[in-house]
DNA sequence: GGAGTGAGTGCAATCGTTTACATGAAAAGA
DNA sequence: TCTTTTCATGTAAACGATTGCACTCACTCC
């Protein structure tokens, strides 16, 4: 049917493995060969069995990449930072969506994907030992985004500073009694960034002198719905806080909209801080720690194409900064009970019912205004901005 | 190094034949063999090599998925119902992520993917005739999203329909300067989605006397700034409109945004309506049009593999209804200018400043309240609610 | 008892490349 | 002129499965 390598061969009369030579641009052909080959592979329309190369060579030239939910906007947004490198190095992208436990399980048991891929790409994954030592048994270079996994390269933001910050800046605004939102922290998997975050949470809390208390702790998982749920087992506590850091965006909108439903205001009843700096949080006004998304998953695609060029024999490890970016959802802390004025001297007062607090004064203006205030939100950070460790 | 199919034959004591076909479940093949052969693979922990069985077969168990953006919350979503069919089914899915025209190019006039998967599944891109044939040329079954394409399997939504909805929503509401925000209509590979919706969208206004104004359209290229500024550019019109259908729920956020930055609010000062119901229109409380967007990637997925059991002969098309879902962004239009009364009899008067219309009276309630008024958003649906067309 | 049937198995060709090695011719060095 | 290099090319053995065909039994049926 399609044309094979022989049939290119006839036609340039030259032997099968100077075609092979010829189309691959290896050096030890003519050149008045490998235009004849060339043109003979154009005229036949002659595309390479990519099968039968990968049997013969070893190499697939196909990275695998395997996530827990590709329909989240954070795991759609670093797979598309793959996928640009990749791509450009004309490298294959075969995905594995995990989905829900059983398919986790399975995905473990069998390893579909051994032989199949050059490399291994791997997000955000919770890793049993047995799992980390099956994903290393696979004999190719992995990289992991998030968890550390001895032998495997490594991206991850600095989760402990980025929450350490989230929760300093409600404490700087004068919070005392400040919830938390918690990721999927029952997950029998063991997802380890919100644990990593929850530590850092009650870390500085126990700095700041302020007791910790379990029930200011409401877990999420990190959906809009089962953070507006959170919110409102929050709200409905005796003592409620004045301020929860959400540890997502979604979890933070979810809040938000309970909020707004409960006919409360932020940050003027409750303030909220998120995570990730979502694309609609800028929209929502939403205060949150930014972090490079589609950075994270460029990194990680070059990782993979240090490890396979062997440029770099070490694993390496790189971490990623966060960055606080204020929005119009956290202010400064009142004295006690809502709709009072403020005690924290130097800010001033808002008028009641000013809303949204970038909301300027010219309406009917044509032009679109200026943006609210706001940190920088960064595409991506110049390389200096990470930290490279050789391990 | 790892082992093959000779090993286990030997530990086993016949041929590699009977291996191969004891592995694959076979017919031919007695318990007592099946079983010695299953438990020597076992105990040699062997894994088949894919490429010598696509390389053996012509079968490469993978579906190659081509789309634009991978990052964008449709596609990760149709993405992710794909997935779930093909995995059930233990497909591989190869992502081809286009990107930009650049990266789309590249990929019609090499057709990496030929060879290497045994169907093909094409998301909304647009095709130019050379370019479907190169499809249909790789002689694999295709299922396309959005575009039909002859011979090629076929699922979308029908755009007039929801556009037209949306318009006469509008309409209905009294509306009668009303503007569209566009998608990519001005783009060189022309996506047909934006020009089906914007021919509905004149064909409602013809049908009910309005006269077309071609200042009431802005381009707004599907994203949430390029909405914003669309929203702007209206507004800054001499005469702008009082409502507002945006043919994708991202660009309705931006106009939004830009409304609130602006001190005019939905619906009061002007009515926004998005289509798709993303994730976060229900928080944001936007009017839209509803397409069943995992269940459109399940249905290719369906189609493919009808396809490759060759249970169905010709390419089926289906088309699955969109939805209105009536929240809180649209309003009756007034006579004339801002921040007057109403004069659409039948609609109680809204106090000014009310706010958000779902937010209930009941401030400090423990629970989470009831959701607002909101036709039913449905994850998926049932199969009878599609119509397939044989061809 | 011979022919026919059918299940279970093995043989060996095949899929379409890559690549170690051999070959031969031309260029370089002595 | 006679080696020695270098360069371009060909030969043929992998790579690791699948599958059409032939074969061997053990039955069943006249």
């Amino acid at each position: 049917m399609a044309a094979s390598i022989i049939d290119v061969a006839k036609r340039a009369k030259v032997s099968t493995a100077t075609v092979s030579r010829a189309l691959r641009g290896l050096p030890n052909v003519s050149e008045v060969t490998r235009e004849r080959v060339l043109r003979a592979a154009e005229e036949l329309s002659y595309a390479i069995s990519p099968h039968a190369s990968s049997l013969a060579s070893g190499r697939t030239g196909t990275i695998g990449v395997v996530l827990p939910f590709v329909n989240r906007w954070f795991y759609s947004q670093v797979l598309s930072g793959i996928d640009s490198v990749l791509r450009a190095n004309d490298l294959d992208l075969l995905l594995y969506n995990l989905g829900d436990a059983r398919v986790h399980e399975r995905f473990f048991a069998r390893m579909p994907l051994r032989r199949r891929v050059d490399a291994l790409i791997v997000l955000n994954l919770p890793l049993s030992a047995a799992e980390s030592d099956a994903l290393v048994s696979m004999e190719v270079p992995v990289a992991v985004l998030g968890t550390r996994v001895p032998g495997c390269w490594h991206v991850s933001i600095d989760n402990a500073q980025g929450a350490t910050t989230a929760v300093r800046h409600l404490i700087n605004l004068g919070h005392r009694r400040i919830g938390m939102i918690t990721g999927a922290l029952g997950d029998p998997r063991g997802f380890t960034t919100p644990i990593v975050r929850e530590h850092a949470y009650r870390s500085v809390l126990a700095e700041a002198g302020i007791p910790y208390e379990p029930d200011l702790e409401a877990p999420g998982n990190f959906g809009i719905e089962e953070g507006a749920s959170a919110m409102a087992r929050l709200l409905s506590l005796p003592d409620p806080p004045t301020a929860v850091f959400a540890e997502s965006d979604l979890m933070a909108f979810g809040a938000l909209r309970t909020l707004t439903r409960m006919g409360l205001r932020a940050p003027d009843d409750v303030s909220v801080i998120g995570f990730d700096d979502h694309e609609t949080a800028e929209l929502l006004n939403l205060t949150t720690i930014a972090q490079p998304v589609t950075h994270q998953g460029e990194l990680l695609a070059r990782q993979i194409l240090d490890a396979l060029s062997g440029a770099s024999e070490e694993p390496a490890e790189v971490v990623v900064p966060t960055r606080l970016v204020v929005r119009g959802t956290t202010g400064a802390a009142r004295v006690a009970g809502p709709r009072t004025s403020r005690d924290h001297p130097g800010l001033p007062d808002r008028p009641e019912g000013a809303g949204h607090p970038d909301r300027p004064g010219h309406p009917g203006r044509a032009a679109e205004p200026p943006a609210p205030r706001d940190g920088t939100a960064y595409d991506r950070l110049p390389d200096q901005h990470t930290r490279t460790t050789a391990r």
